[in-house]
DNA sequence: TCACAAGTTGCGCAATCACGCAATGATAGG
DNA sequence: CCTATCATTGCGTGATTGCGCAACTTGTGA
């Protein structure tokens, strides 16, 4: 039986959460979503990229429950899920150095 | 002019942080090393993979800045590098839920 | 020098990833 | 309906990843 601090169950949503965070155009969703609600077409201009590689990012964000969607006519929004979203993209940072 | 809350360097750092810690088995070697010093042998038996497998892992969690080594004798021991990089993994465990 | 033990590196493979592009939904207005 | 807009999905591609296996390097001691 080896030392587990935690279960692998535990590591592994925590990798996903890590896996979804891996990327810089993501994090700089995060970083817009900070500043509350945006549409598809806006985080796609402000991140640079197109429409529909915005949309597959925000996906992996999504299914990693980091973020939430809300449609308003034509127009999807989305927002940060929870505070702790940023508190672990700022121990990312401190990291980082 | 976008929009940018961080520089997009900070955010080639962060996402590299991220992606080192996108894998349970590194999360595991984080874990173990949050004991103290580990040989690689020991990792390698206590995360159940190759020793050449961990070798390289740990190459990626060095190369991200998480850990360091120390060499006596045949035997390289790993460690942490500070204690930030629990701070990070704790902060993606809260996000895990 | 020889043998052995501990790590590292190189190689090939299957899987995943990020992207560009085209096609397909969904919704509102005329 | 028809059309325009906003967004999602599907497909192909080049790049990266994690792994197993073999070969190599490094350090120890007889």
């Amino acid at each position: 039986m080896e030392a587990t601090f935690t279960s692998e169950d535990a590591r592994n949503r925590a990798a996903l959460i890590a896996r979804a965070m891996a990327d810089p155009k993501r994090l700089c969703v995060l970083e817009q979503l900070a500043g509350g609600e945006r549409s598809v077409s806006d985080l796609s201009h402000d991140v640079g990229c197109q429409v529909p590689n915005m949309s597959q990012h925000l996906s992996v964000l999504r299914s990693a429950g980091l973020v939430r969607s809300r449609r308003d006519g034509t127009t999807v929004f989305y927002r940060l899920v929870d505070d702790r979203v940023l508190d672990a993209y700022r121990a990312l940072q401190l990291v980082a150095g």
